[in-house]
DNA sequence: TTAATAATTGAATAGTTGCTCAATTTTTCA
DNA sequence: TGAAAAATTGAGCAACTATTCAATTATTAA
């Protein structure tokens, strides 16, 4: 009894209920990842890292509006860019974009 | 050099590019977390499984909301249902819930 | 049956978002 | 300098979504 009430808070502790502020910082990044565009920009850098041309042509759509989105996944910090003469060569940030999209993946071919 | 591209094959293979199908899944399933009440009825269920008027004066929200919402977690199989006489018992439908919801949380906090 | 409780559902609205188009910035090269 | 290439940015429109309100279904108790 005793130990299942101490397994239930050590439970809690690590997915302990977040104030307003976290709930709302985890709903936005879920937003970033709410968009099939975004999911593909971001599938395109998971090798290399790519210009936004290069990109542009593997996920088949216009420079403005995967720019419109390179910048979004930026603020989320999902990815970085560096800059080389005037390209702009994008890369995934860290390993929780492709952990995340992975479970995700993974809950959906399990069915 | 073979190494390294055996390697990255091997890396293709887990996180390889899926199909339109998969991506509009994908984004489908991440819309459904995209949503910061979503996320606290959720967080509800983390420890018990909870009726809907349960739910409702933990999330401080009307039935009619929370019931709507209800239905999208569970047309995502994020939750199931467990009907006791007019009441119905809301639970977690699998540890991806968790999971997805832990890392996310993570790439927050590491700022 | 009737009344009450628990939950679901449909319609309407206010707010959000993704794309296009046009304009602009930044860098390179002739 | 001027022109071209690469990318960014702002405005506007069409499509989508979260909530509210009202009506409805389902189950229990009197």
């Amino acid at each position: 009894m005793k130990k299942m009430k101490a397994e239930a808070e050590r439970h809690l502790e690590v997915f302990g209920e977040p104030n307003e502020d976290m709930l709302f910082d985890m709903a936005e990044l879920f937003k970033v990842f709410a968009d099939s565009t975004r999911i593909r920009i971001l599938y395109a850098m998971f090798e290399n890292e790519m210009n936004v041309s290069q990109i542009c042509d593997k996920v088949e759509m216009s420079i403005s509006a995967v720019s419109h989105q390179l910048r979004l996944l930026k603020q989320a910090k999902l990815v970085r860019c560096r800059r080389e003469g005037r390209k702009a060569y994008y890369m995934l940030a860290d390993d929780h974009v492709k952990t995340i999209i992975g479970m995700a993946k993974e809950h959906i071919e399990e069915d």
